[in-house]
DNA sequence: GCTGAAAGGTTGCGTATGCAACTAAAATTG
DNA sequence: CAATTTTAGTTGCATACGCAACCTTTCAGC
């Protein structure tokens, strides 16, 4: 094997390629990159919370509150509050938003079939199954240094 | 199969979560996420070019040049003048960059271990392996893309 | 050997992100 | 039910990054 923390370097790298790609794909819609990801997630689920999709992508919700914004400044989403609770929001996706869907997983299962060129089926599956496991066990060990130190302080 | 862009949303959380890790894990040090790509670099070979890093990580010549400048300031490596070009430095790691090359690399091990928990040596191998040939894929294609572009201006 | 193109670096600008601090509205608890 | 804690969201600040424009220096072709 080669040096174990080499991985990072080609993480790293698809990441910024695919931030790249995903820029210039989209910029003519006026989406950038950090937004698709929310609107794939409304895709699947019209009408959740910026909390609900924070935990949903483990991802920060200040930076799900300017994704957010962002997306409705373009017309993409609307914001509705929520009936019984006053603090949340509902996020629901607008016509313009439902009318790029079909363009948007279209570039995304390309850009997917772009990093996964000349896999084999079963390699292209294993990859997926592979970094989902990594996500996870990611998440698990930053949670896990989050706990220690509010133990520390809490002392 | 599952919906084939699910890929980009793992690797999305891979990173992200990389980077906390890495800003927390060296911060003490004065070393940012952004910087350690480099010191792995010139562990590997001292007294490079930024335009050679810059090529070795396909990574931009600006984010280059201030990442050694964070770099120099915080004393892990100093820019030295290339005696036969004028326009090119030579980087060099200090002291206080060696010092510390067993803890780096010892996190970055660690790094790629937790991101692996419970794969098996074969997982862990094939892992790395598909990621590498994703960063290639990636590099190829928005290279391709960049080709495109120019020789439509170049008409 | 000039001239124009290419290469090595730097700086300005914009985007995506995390963290900390904040507000306002629930929810919990004594 | 009043006081405290938690939750949903926003904003300020810092970092990492890409791209474009720029400056020097080097190189290639004539």
């Amino acid at each position: 094997m080669q040096q174990a923390h080499i991985a990072g370097r080609w993480l790293s790298t698809v990441h910024r390629y695919s931030y790249i790609f995903l820029s210039k794909t989209f910029a003519e819609y006026g989406i950038g990159q950090g937004q698709i990801k929310f609107l794939m997630i409304l895709f699947e689920q019209d009408g959740v919370t910026q909390e609900h999709m924070a935990g949903e992508l483990n991802i920060d919700k200040a930076t799900v509150a300017r994704a957010i914004r962002k997306l409705e400044t373009e017309g993409y989403v609307i914001r509705k509050p929520h009936e019984s609770d006053r603090r949340a929001n509902l996020i629901f996706l607008t016509d313009k938003a439902k009318g790029i869907e079909s363009v948007i997983k279209k570039e995304m299962t390309h850009w997917t079939e772009t990093l996964t060129h000349g896999f084999s089926d079963e390699e292209r599956q294993t990859a997926i199954e592979l970094l989902k496991r990594m996500a996870g066990n990611a998440v698990k060990e930053v949670e896990s240094m989050e706990e220690v130190k509010s133990n520390e302080t809490a002392e």
